[in-house]
Parts: structure tokens; sequence; C-alpha cells
DNA sequence: GTGTGTGCAAAAGGTTTGCAAGAAA
DNA sequence: TTTCTTGCAAACCTTTTGCACACAC
């Protein structure tokens, strides 16, 4: 459980001002043990149904796309909707639940490195995503 | 180069009406050596642009998720604001230019295997999407 | 006090929907 | 004639923007 404090020095630390909207943000997204993944809405709905309060959207849209600009949160590729953000900032990749809609973190050992051979002239890699789409083994998939 | 006739037994074949916009639009993603990533509304432009044609853009949707379902097209995901869609359809990767918005076919030869370690119960594997970020590399990536 | 952040409402962009008119079977 | 498809406009959803007010420093 990190202290309010910790997170004041975060956002001092990265020139943002710690605000009482930023804080709050900062409680929900960090204050756990487990990788948080989600959307804007779903964010926005634990703060308002879950701790009562009230932030407006364009503040959470702002805040997270500064929190991830600084590194804070990465954003991921799903198929297109809406876009997910992860608290685990990490190399890793994800299991997509076709059934659920959830993302499952699957880390470095679950996974071999990724090699890719081709290289595009002049260009770097930004990053290699792996996305790992699965459905419910018992039912028609669909 | 694929003939009328063989887009109207493929329509056919799947049980959509081979229809004038659906042949129209079946000339121009199937009627090419290689593969055609696509925007709806990349496809929508090169339609009332380059073929001069008018085809209203919920038929262009409509049409591209029948295609879609029909297994006749791929839906990549991307960060995202849209969706991106592959006349590709077999298993392969991509690279994604984030200079240019543009997608780049990466074949099986171009990358190894991706091996998953983890299995998550009473689920299937559908898919494993490889996406490569890439950038220019002698400017500032941002 | 100055500059940054917030909140609202409005706008924007992509996508979907309802329904009447039109085309295929 | 029946069923499927089209086209338009309106609706929808996510995200962004403009601007006045409030807050952090």
């Amino acid at each position: 459980m990190l202290k309010n404090s910790e997170f004041v020095s975060k956002l001092r630390n990265s020139g943002l001002r710690p605000t009482k909207q930023r804080l709050k943000i900062c409680e929900v997204l960090f204050n756990r043990d487990k990788t948080f993944h989600f959307t804007i809405n779903d964010l926005a709905k634990v703060i308002s149904e879950n701790l009562n309060e009230k932030i407006s959207l364009a503040t959470v849209y702002n805040t997270v796309h500064a929190f991830k600009d600084k590194g804070y949160l990465k954003e991921i590729s799903i198929n297109s909707d809406k876009s997910y953000f992860d608290t685990n900032i990490t190399n890793h990749h994800h299991f997509f639940d076709e059934d659920t809609n959830q993302l499952i973190d699957c880390d470095d050992n679950d996974i071999e490195k990724v090699k890719v051979k081709k290289n595009i002239t002049g260009k770097k890699i930004n990053s290699v995503e792996v996305l790992i789409k699965i459905a419910s083994d018992n039912q028609n998939q669909n």
C-alpha cells in the first residue's frame, strides 16, 4: 500500500501538479498488488461507483494520457472499439479472453522470446507485442 | 486477375447475393497481387476517387463485415482509433510503421514461431498475433 | 498573481441502426 | 412476390476541444 505522499512525489517528479483528482486516480491505479487492465470507462466507473467521487471524464482522459506519456501506464492493442491500459509497464504480452473480453498478463517466462529476423531499412523496432486470443474450449467459438 | 463470374460464385457460395456494390468491392479488394491493408475509410476513398463510384458508407461497412464473417478478410489489432483489415487471411504477423501509420506484412519466415508455454485452464488458443511497431531510426521517436 | 488543471458542454470521428425504397431470387 | 440489400440520416460511443472558473504554487 502506497501512501499519499508517495504519489505526491511521483507526480511532482514528473512535473505534474498533485491535484486532488490526480491523487485519487493514482490510488485507484497504483494501490494494488495485481496489474490492473482497464478502459477509460472502467476507470471512470470505479471512481464514481466504488469511491463515490465525481471526476470529469475529460479529466480522466487527461490524467490517463499524462500518466501514459510519463511512462506510468502502457496502452495495449486489442481489436479497436476502445483503448485498453495496463498498470504493468514492463515488457510483457497478453492473453485476451474472447468470451469475457478480459485481458490476462502473460509474462516473459510464459512465452518464448520473439525473434524478428526481418529488418526494415532505416526503421528501428519500438515494441513487439504478442496478443494471444483465447476462448472456451468446450463451447463453439464464434 | 479474377473474373467477375468468380466473384459471383464466391459470394453465392457463402450465401451472399452478388449485388453490384459487393462485386465492386470484391474487385477493389481481391483483384490484386499484393495484400491490401485498409481501413473502411481507405476503401471508401478508393471506390469514390479511383473508381468514381458511389457506394454508401453503411454498405461498405456491411460488406466488409460480411466478408470478414465469411473469412475473406481478417481484422487486425492496432492501437484503437480505427479498424484495420487485411486481405491476407493466412496466419501472419505485422509491422506497423508509426511514422506513416502503414501496415507491412511479416510472413512466417521473418519471425521465429512464437511458443506459448502457459496454458489457461479450459481455454483454447484461437490465434497468436504479433505486432511489431517500428519508427524512423534517425529522428526522435515520440 | 500566474500558470496549470478541472469540468462542462459541445464537437469530432468512427461505427451502427432503423427504415423506406430498390434489387435479386 | 418474397426476401435480402442499399442508402440515407439519425443515433451512438469513445475521445477531443474550447473556454470559464478554480486551484496549486
